[in-house]
RNA sequence: GGUGGGUUGGCCGAGAGGCGAGGCAACGGCCUGCAAAGCCGUGUACACGGGUUCGAAUCCCGUACCCACCUCCA
């Protein structure tokens, strides 16, 4: 346990206390989405992950730029767009929205910016005019650019590998590059290709490679020397290492600082969709509470492979339903309605020492959990004993709640509200009905008539509705289901 | 072939030379008319074989197995 914040530096493979280029400021550049289909559980995990960064980089005060850009233009969009008759501009968009669609809807907070690679072709020629006047990359004079790996020493120090050890792809060479393993940084437009899918450049039409999008937006939203690069640890190799290369050729200082996030596996292997354990985020969402799949997906620690199935999902649903039952109780206990996570300002509730220990610990979240089940523990037994102190419940309670939001899970946030419990006129006309019949059952109960009070009591659970009897009295509450 | 990561109790999952993280499940107890919820308790685990050490899950050597990347991937 450290005392200032250690972030893990994957380029160097060391944890390091954390030091921005600017005091008090972060910029960071996540790699975001190729928008070619529908999100999936990965994407989720990863952005999960950063969200969890960017949260504990704001609680711990810092003003952070979070740049997250959109892949909207490569060979995959403008194949699957063809092969449905679609514009690719249409395609690209559609799962740009369903992107931020599932991002909202499991709590993740929207980057500062979200650039998009083909609003940045100035940017982008301006680049590859740079590497090739510093002898770095060469036009092959048929609308193709590409960067000449052989003339950055450098090149493979991000993964650590040398170039007569990368294997040959086998596939056959572009005639128009000089070394197989050098890549494009900008392709030439090809027959047949929509005439909106190039631009025109010095060098001939084409349209950007993949690599070379993210080297000339971190610069123009972060500078030329900026915190921390992240993005899925399926990146570093070859576009990380592609970046990196375009970047420090060009002279920038780049990113001080990589983070990577562990992959999603689905029986032990990495889902994707050549294997059959491909799982989209809405899927997952359909099937699973919400903030259950968010509690799943980041209660590994984040570089760790994190395993998705059934029995995973489940467990994290029974501690998301007990976290909302504790955090229910002790407000209905304190007797107001429960206030928003803003209302009750969790952001600047003092945390316990052990849990900013843990994530200062290059965010170590699963010690962070430990520390929020003592919390919730300690609360439960302040909610069993009766007649506590409710400033005693009201610290606990907000301590709990503090902990939580840090995770983007504040059981009481107005986002979760729905979860498991109606809200509004529907719930006190839900509230009157049930009342009606837990006064019915306590009736039957003082007479100790228990076939007629228990009957009642099945009724009510074979509604979904799950009636808990207190020293107060009787609460119930919904089954969570959705 | 190259570069990394990993193997912890029934399951998940931290830790990283001595002190049983935590969760889920199970079992026992308290509470309860019975439940539910909650609380308390129970489990002595670190792939295997050697070695170092007063002491090893943790360090060293070796072995086995798993995973990721080296082609598009978050």
């Amino acid at each position: 346990m450290r005392v200032t914040l250690h972030l893990h530096d994957t380029a160097t493979r060391t944890d390091a206390p954390f030091i921005p280029v600017r005091e008090g400021a972060v910029s960071l550049y996540v790699c975001g989405p190729t928008t070619q289909g529908a999100p999936h559980l990965g994407h989720l995990r990863t952005f999960l992950a950063f969200d969890v960064l960017v949260r504990w980089l704001e609680r711990s005060g810092y003003d952070v730029t979070h740049i997250r850009n959109v892949t909207d233009i490569d060979d995959k969009i403008l194949s699957k767009s063809a092969e449905t008759g679609a514009q690719w501009w249409a395609w690209s968009l559609r799962f740009e929205r369903e992107f931020q669609d599932v991002l909202d809807r499991i709590g993740n907070r929207r980057p500062d910016y979200e650039p998009r690679a083909t609003g940045h072709v100035p940017e982008m020629i301006e680049l590859m005019q740079l590497l090739i006047e510093r002898g770095h990359a060469y036009a092959d004079g048929d609308g193709s650019v590409y960067f000449s790996v052989t003339s950055l020493p450098t090149y493979g120090s991000l993964t650590k590998q040398a170039l007569e050890d990368m294997q040959d792809a086998g596939e056959e060479m572009a005639p128009g590059k000089r070394d197989r393993r050098d890549f494009a940084l900008w392709k030439a437009a090809k027959s047949g290709e929509p005439e909106t899918a190039s631009w025109d450049t010095p060098f001939g039409r084409g349209r950007p490679g993949w690599h070379l999008e993210c080297s000339a937006m971190s610069r123009k939203y972060l500078g030329e020397t900026f915190d921390i690069h992240a993005g899925g640890l399926d990146l570093r190799f070859p576009h990380h290492e592609n970046e990196q290369a375009q970047s420090h050729a060009a002279g920038f200082g780049f990113a001080k600082r990589w983070m990577h996030a562990g992959v999603l596996t689905v029986d032990g292997l990495k889902m994707g969709k050549s294997l059959d354990n491909f799982v989209t985020a809405a899927g997952a969402l359909a099937d699973h509470p919400t903030p259950a799949v968010r509690l799943a997906l980041i209660s590994g620690h984040y570089r760790a492979t994190v395993e998705y199935n059934a029995t995973a999902m489940q467990e994290a649903e029974v501690v998301w339903e007990r976290f909302t039952a504790t955090a229910r109780r002790a407000a209905e206990i304190l007797g107001e309605a429960p206030l928003s996570a803003a209302e009750a300002d969790l952001g600047a509730l003092e945390l316990p020492a052990e849990f900013t220990a843990a994530l200062d610990d290059d965010l170590a979240v699963p010690e962070a959990l430990a520390v929020i089940h003592r919390e919730q523990s300690a609360l439960n037994t302040l909610l069993a004993v009766g007649g506590a102190e409710s400033v005693e419940i009201a610290t606990g309670l907000g301590r709990l709640r503090a902990m939580l939001d840090v995770l983007g899970l504040d059981p009481l946030a107005p986002q979760w509200a729905s979860t498991g419990a109606a809200s509004g006129a529907e719930h006190e006309a839900l509230d009157a009905l049930i009342t009606t019949q837990l006064t019915a059952r306590e009736a039957a109960r003082a007479e100790k008539d228990w076939a007629r009070a228990d009957a009642l009591r099945d009724a009510l659970s074979a509604a979904g509705i799950r009636v808990e009897d207190g020293q107060d009295g009787a609460r119930w509450t919904l089954e969570t289901t959705d």
